[in-house]
DNA sequence: ATTGAAAATCTCACACA
DNA sequence: TGTGTGAGATTTTCAAT
């Protein structure tokens, strides 16, 4: 889908604040509210916009350890695979393949590191994981335009 | 602050659907609406949530090329340079410190390939960039609780 | 895309445990 | 401190234009 730049307006002030009323961003954006109502359901059902969602500090949840794990897979494993083994576990947070050694690189929450050591073993156990590499956060310095942890 | 069972339970649904009405949630939760409005007010004024945002597929917004960038710093270089250096990027999402070899792990969107080659050769330019390491992100399997792209 | 009206929701006051 | 109830203000939502 191919957004214009009314899309593309309505879309940052959602990604500010997603609660604002379609009255407010039409004024922002010069159109009437049921007019951006319209445009907003019309980037929902085409994908452009997936829902909407809050931002949480990791750390006042309780969520004070995160960790980029490269998952190496075993051969003949698929992205569906990899899925659908690692969408299980509510501490992971995101999931890519990717290019370089490694199939696969994931991000993941806990609540400490005892806590993430114990779902790093259930990751490594999993079937078609060969083996990990991981490192931990030290210091998440810059979180733009993305933030969120497990519940 | 700390959370108890039913902040987090109005978090994790709000998490799903930041746009649900508060009667909804209420209902799921076992509590009224105002009930859940007074939750969440206190939860955005302790910072434990940090508003409300819309989870784009980056793709539909231009931005379909994805990198994680390892950086190898030079000596006596502290997380605030790396901040410093690095915030001035638009293209760049998250920055981390981390344990390992590398000093710091960089989430990058950039709208193609080239876009991203761009970025990476500035990025390596940097006085306190002694070298880096790119994986590019071949699908995003999973992206939950969030997900952004730059503007 | 806008207008205007009906339905749903938000948001506050107050009362209660 | 935290909750529920109810009323008024606001917003959403859907026709008709």
């Amino acid at each position: 889908m191919r957004l214009n730049d009314l899309d593309e307006r309505i879309v940052h002030a959602l990604a500010e604040d997603a609660r604002r009323s379609y009255a407010d961003i039409g004024t922002q954006v010069g159109l009437s509210a049921p007019a951006v109502k319209r445009r907003v359901d019309r980037l929902l059902a085409s994908g452009a916009i997936t829902g909407f969602t809050v931002r949480v500090d990791p750390a006042a949840l309780g969520w004070e350890t995160e960790a980029f794990v490269e998952i190496y897979c075993r051969r003949n494993t698929g992205p569906g695979d990899i899925l659908r083994g690692l969408a299980r576990y509510s501490e992971v947070a995101t999931v890519s393949t990717v290019t370089g050694e490694a199939d696969a690189l994931v991000q993941v929450f806990a609540s400490d590191v005892r806590h993430f050591e114990r779902v790093l073993e259930r990751i490594a156990g999993e079937p078609f994981v060969e083996r990990t590499k991981s490192v931990l956060v030290l210091s998440p310095l810059l979180r733009r335009y993305t933030s969120g942890s497990p519940t």
